[in-house]
DNA sequence: GTTATTTTTTAGCCTAGGCTAAAAAATAGT
DNA sequence: ACTATTTTTTAGCCTAGGCTAAAAAATAAC
């Protein structure tokens, strides 16, 4: 059993190593927790001991399989609830992400595999991202900014990077939600704004609009 | 906001003041808890100071209203996961306990309020505790060993005091479960058998079944 | 290839919560 | 009322996880 410090080192090393391939640094992961590099490097040490990560000083921390196996497992739970609370209690996809972080750390089994079936099983959770089936595997999917995407390709919105109640009534208003499909009609490159298409819609959105929003292209 | 420590300290002294009146010892907490009464000391100063209860040396623990309104929270909380866990997920009655002691200390007002709507504001949870309402307030019931009652008494059951796969197995043999009335027959004095009424039938049970079954009495 | 700068680690300290052993207060026994 | 016993508290120590400041290694800059 591992301690709330090492569930959250361990998830966060494995988001980390998602983006970036090698090892990840102590200061990569004391930003991203909001911590300082003097305990991360203490808590990397400590998880090496626990054949969770190999560690080399001064090169930084990789999973091991053990390690990506407990780390999975918590991104299963932190999903599976984000989708209970979506679903069933009614929540906005952008208010859940705080309550997961807690809801991800109980630990039972039979838990999980209950939430699953009443959930139906699901693939993703609210924000698009794949939930990991019980064994660990999930679908690598490529989420993009819609701000990547060029002339005459599209993608299916799966959630928003920063997200304020502005921009998020600006969705709304547009008829954007998760799932709703977008096809890029033009792109200027000098400010990279963009003209797309939403449903039957055709509008122009600037360049700050398309930078918040994440498309899965297939 | 309160630790997990904390937390459980608080609820732990509610309990212990419910049964008991007057003030709780620092042994009796600790016992109850799985620790050691100079833990108990410690924490119970930490939160005299945070005037979550009253606290004479030697003399022990109350909590105060602030304390009472925390711990009823905590209470709420626990119970209405127990329901969730029961009624959606299909647990059995007796295999929540451990998980709700986790869920209940998930922070999220939002949450619990959206949990009681999906769960239709259950007053009851599945051992026949009354849940607080958002408030406090809760229905104080009387819960009885079913051996307590007298002859041509009755009661509802409401939940088991220790609970064996055997003893489960024979409540349900004898269609015993959660909301069942039962009518004391006859008790026979010398060895506290009883002849009881379920439903249609009528059997005979020994002072050690009915030492073991708690009974809701109105 | 030295020197300067940045990154990472180490050393030492802090707080929350535990524990043990000893001291102090309360209670019981006579 | 005075001992003996039990209960409760205090004192001092331990571990997990943090932090700061200094040291060491790696990287960058001439």
């Amino acid at each position: 059993m591992y301690s709330l410090a090492e569930e959250n080192y361990i998830k966060t090393i494995f988001h980390l190593q998602q983006t970036k391939s090698g090892a990840v640094s102590t200061n990569a992961i004391a930003d991203s927790m909001d911590t300082k590099a003097s305990s991360a490097t203490d808590m990397v040490q400590k998880l090496a001991e626990k054949k969770v990560l190999s560690y080399v000083k001064y090169k930084g921390a990789q999973l091991t399989e053990k390690g990506k196996k407990i780390a999975t497992r918590i991104v299963r739970k932190h999903r599976l609830w984000e989708v209970f609370l979506v679903d069933k209690l009614g929540f906005h996809w952008d208010e859940v992400h705080e309550i997961a972080e807690q809801l991800e750390h109980i630990h039972s089994k039979e838990l999980i595999k209950r939430l699953d079936t009443f959930l139906g099983s699901p693939a993703f959770d609210p924000h698009g991202d794949p939930i990991p089936d019980e064994h660990g595997n999930f679908i690598k999917t490529e989420k993009k900014l819609l701000s990547q995407l060029n002339k005459s390709q599209s993608g299916v919105c799966v959630g928003v990077k920063e997200s304020s109640p502005e921009y998020l009534q600006y969705l709304d208003k547009k008829n954007i939600s998760i799932g709703t499909k977008i096809n890029v009609l033009g792109k200027e490159f000098f400010d990279g704004s963009m003209v797309i298409e939403v449903g039957r819609d055709q509008f122009f959105v600037f360049k700050k609009i398309a930078d918040n929003l994440y498309v899965q292209t297939t």
